[in-house]
DNA sequence: GTGAAAGCGCTAACAC
DNA sequence: GTGTTAGCGCTTTCAC
């Protein structure tokens, strides 16, 4: 299967009889511009007839300006919040006529301002914000918007953690931990949500958590597990699902069941948080609505308005199961 | 923080004293030119002094092609295997300057070939085969090569099914039961895992597998495992980890533990494997090899060979943890 | 309202 | 060896 010689806009244009001009405007909703509503739809029949793409390149050329937005996801666990994110953010991004890709972390291959040029990138965002530095590096590599979602990323961030907090203390719990990730994990998330579990602890008058490392393996939760017991801690709040999974694991090797044993509360409700044994009581959060507000933020950064980051609201809820 | 004007390959020639064709023919290590390596340093650090990049659109445009990969990523579970694969398709990539970015199926805004189109992209990749419409829609789109991971991708998965049944008919099971994933899981694979089950049942002379679907919920897992009792199963395959630690939850419900109740084996060590009670017993495998395999495909393709799919080899092994 | 013409930044024949 | 030149396909001012 050999790619056929591309359609031009001046295939285009000779098959609805004008000029690559007029099919310019009709294709592009030129605005201010009154084209006859026959001329316009016989452009766009011709157009559809040929099954016309305007080459990217050389629009972006043209233009000076492409309509690629590219995302940068860390190697944070793309599970149920980052899928709705993205659903959600492309297709808000569509409806402005911008297109979404996304660059892994893991994808070692190249720096994310390579990435940014060689797709030519007009915009790029990422869920967590972006020092001076690189923010300065993605523009030079030709970004007109470099979003890292918010100075106030760190607010829900907290908001999740004293939601964790809460929900021990509202159920007694008079001393709580808190379950640090292990290696890998965004530190500065983990920071935040600590910072979170901290107020929470706070407010309802109880002393500071008792924050420990937890890698994902039983040892290692085993002997946080130790840790907390001998700091007469009755309830955990771990930094995500997986984290509190690995609590409850080592838990089952002192011989202790939650919530009797220890209390444990997770972040993100991931599918097994529900198999887990006790089932997991988490915090969920949709990011959906996080989605559409940053690519309204980028849409106005790309109109030239200055992009007031959204707050990356995302409704945090505990879901109570079991194990607390 | 404003964009700064973009230099040109003019701006790197008038710092280095020599034409713009010269320029493009030291960046583009012209074979076949001569150039003294005098003038060769001499561009060289002009465009790292002036931090250069060339435009990709422009680039693109004169060249017919751009550097850019594009993978489809359905909604596969975005762990361990997958990342490794990723990291090592960039990482080859980016050694035949290539770029990757990815498309995630959830991104519902555009059709995959609006991507591709959107970013010119020469390639697009997934790890699921496309059938011929689509992919001469991603041709349409402007692709040169689509590969979708292989007809031969149907041989890995079934040789992984294999292997969980081996493990259990040498464990002495004498009837084993399969659990199909629940929603939206690829069918495909599922079904080539389950073949690869069958026919290691037929090797060692058992019946054929019990198959049972299992959602990712406590009352769809002990639903099938009520099945699985009824038919005297004592060992099950499962479609994945998560699957598998669905039956595990499933078989509590029963009162039932692993693996002396009935014994499970999940496929892709996701890090809560080895964190279920018991730990799960599971087939892992490495795209890494796969992931260069690809790159090596894609390239060849690139240069007008046949680009012959490479069997997505991955040499998955059982990883023998307790619910065996 | 529509078309002619001038680039956008780069590559690649083809001269010198 | 290096520079001159002609586009790649599109947008967009400016006449008509």
């Amino acid at each position: 299967m050999r790619p056929a010689k591309r359609i031009t806009s001046t295939d285009v244009a000779r098959e609805a009889g004008v000029s690559r001009t007029t099919v310019s405007f009709v294709l592009n909703g030129r605005p201010g511009q009154s084209i006859p509503e026959a001329t316009r739809r016989r452009v766009l029949e011709a157009a559809e007839r040929l099954d016309y793409r305007p080459h990217a390149s050389a629009r972006a050329l043209a233009a000076g300006r492409s309509d690629v937005v590219l995302l940068s996801l860390s190697d944070l666990p793309v599970g149920t919040s980052v899928t709705r994110f993205v659903e959600q953010f492309a297709a808000a991004l569509a409806r402005d006529g911008l297109a979404l890709v996304t660059h892994l972390a893991a994808a070692s291959g190249r720096s994310l301002p390579d990435v940014c040029a060689a797709v030519d990138a007009v915009a790029v965002v990422a869920l967590t914000p972006f020092d001076a530095e690189a923010a300065a590096a993605l523009y030079r590599a030709g970004a007109e918007v470099v979003l890292g979602a918010g100075a106030d990323v760190s607010a829900p961030q907290r908001y999740i953690g004293s939601l964790q907090a809460g929900h021990l203390a509202a159920r007694g719990h008079q001393r709580v931990g808190y379950a640090l990730p292990g290696q890998r994990a965004p530190e500065r998330m983990a920071a935040e949500r600590l910072r979170g579990v901290a107020e929470g602890c706070a407010d309802a008058g109880l002393a500071a958590p008792v924050a420990l490392r937890v890698g994902l393996d039983i040892a290692s939760a085993a002997r946080a597990v130790a840790g907390w017991t001998r700091e007469s801690v009755t309830g955990v709040c771990a930094y995500n699902d997986e984290t509190a999974i690995a609590v409850l694991a080592g838990m089952r090797e002192h011989g202790l069941a939650a919530p009797a044993g220890l209390a444990v509360i997770g972040v993100d409700d991931i599918p097994v948080a529900r198999l887990a044994a006790p089932a997991l009581t988490t915090v969920a959060f949709d990011l959906g609505e996080a989605g559409r507000d940053l690519a309204e933020a980028v849409v106005a950064g790309l109109a030239g308005e200055d992009p007031r980051l959204p707050s990356l609201s995302s409704r945090p809820h505990v879901i109570e199961r079991s194990s607390t």
